[in-house]
DNA sequence: GTACTTGCAAAGATTTTGCTTCCAA
DNA sequence: TTGGAAGCAAAATCTTTGCAAGTAC
């Protein structure tokens, strides 16, 4: 997904786009992690310091009412925030170590076929799924 | 699991057994629902009126900390509430109906093999995993 | 008796709301 | 121009912490 078609995205749904929404996009689409709220304002802050803290709640609300973002709790490892990421072109699971706290993916062919057997056996339409594990990574597990 | 076992699974680890533990516990084991600290501590104030919020917060964490709950967000379909239930014996599924806010669950082998694929593939010890969809259930998918 | 738990009060963290001003279309 | 969006301040929600008093073992 680029930058562009998650504005025209926007655009095509009839919402504006201001200068605080698309470098908030920006950020989140080019993040290599996985940012809170706080997190997305402080970078947005280096770029813009006016822009408010609840300009980000609002627009991450507005970004998930759509299903352009993702919204992650990774098993809470540090607390009750919530984590965000752009949408990605295939659902993965999120798998979190308890000791490191190292975030890592996995895509599947199992969770996409789990998906479907949802959807089917229980009549259930499915517009977001979340995945997450917590445990001990490779490099956690034998210490 | 009984009552009793998780109480002797408290015993065993060494911790003790307080009334205010024991009507905490079998609330949470009798409960129909998933339940929220605050609903937890509503219902258990009907037993013991001087039961403390605090309380409840504390024995959540000790519960979660040793495995013997799990914790939810249920989609985060009523705010950022973390939800709890007694470990089941097998991991399931839980889906929110964005419209109506029915919970359901779902067991599948597809879910057991998708966890095994996990801990093979990434050598990944999993202790606690968790899957939430949001979506349309039955009744909601076609209004 | 002693260490673990609880209750109480207060603080902390995260998110939301009301309202005025601003600006994208 | 005009309705949607941002900023600011304040509030609401959820959870944690410090400490004195209580209690399970």
């Amino acid at each position: 997904m680029q930058t562009v078609s998650l504005e025209q995205e926007l655009v095509s749904r009839g919402l504006r786009m201001t200068h605080q929404r698309r470098l908030l996009i920006q950020i989140i689409q080019g993040a290599e992690s996985h940012l809170d709220a706080v997190a997305l304002w402080e970078r947005a802050r280096g770029q813009d310091p006016t822009l408010n803290k609840v300009t980000v709640y609002r627009t991450l609300a507005m970004l998930k009412k759509y299903g352009l973002v993702d919204e992650l709790d990774l098993m809470h490892l540090k607390g009750g925030k919530h984590y965000y990421e752009a949408r990605a072109s295939r659902d993965h699971v999120h798998l979190a170590c308890l000791k490191c706290g190292r975030i890592q993916e996995f895509e599947s062919s199992l969770f996409e076929k789990l998906k479907g057997q949802i959807e089917r056996q229980r009549r259930f339409n499915i517009k977001v799924v979340r995945v997450e594990a917590g445990g001990y990574c490779e490099n956690c597990r034998d210490r």
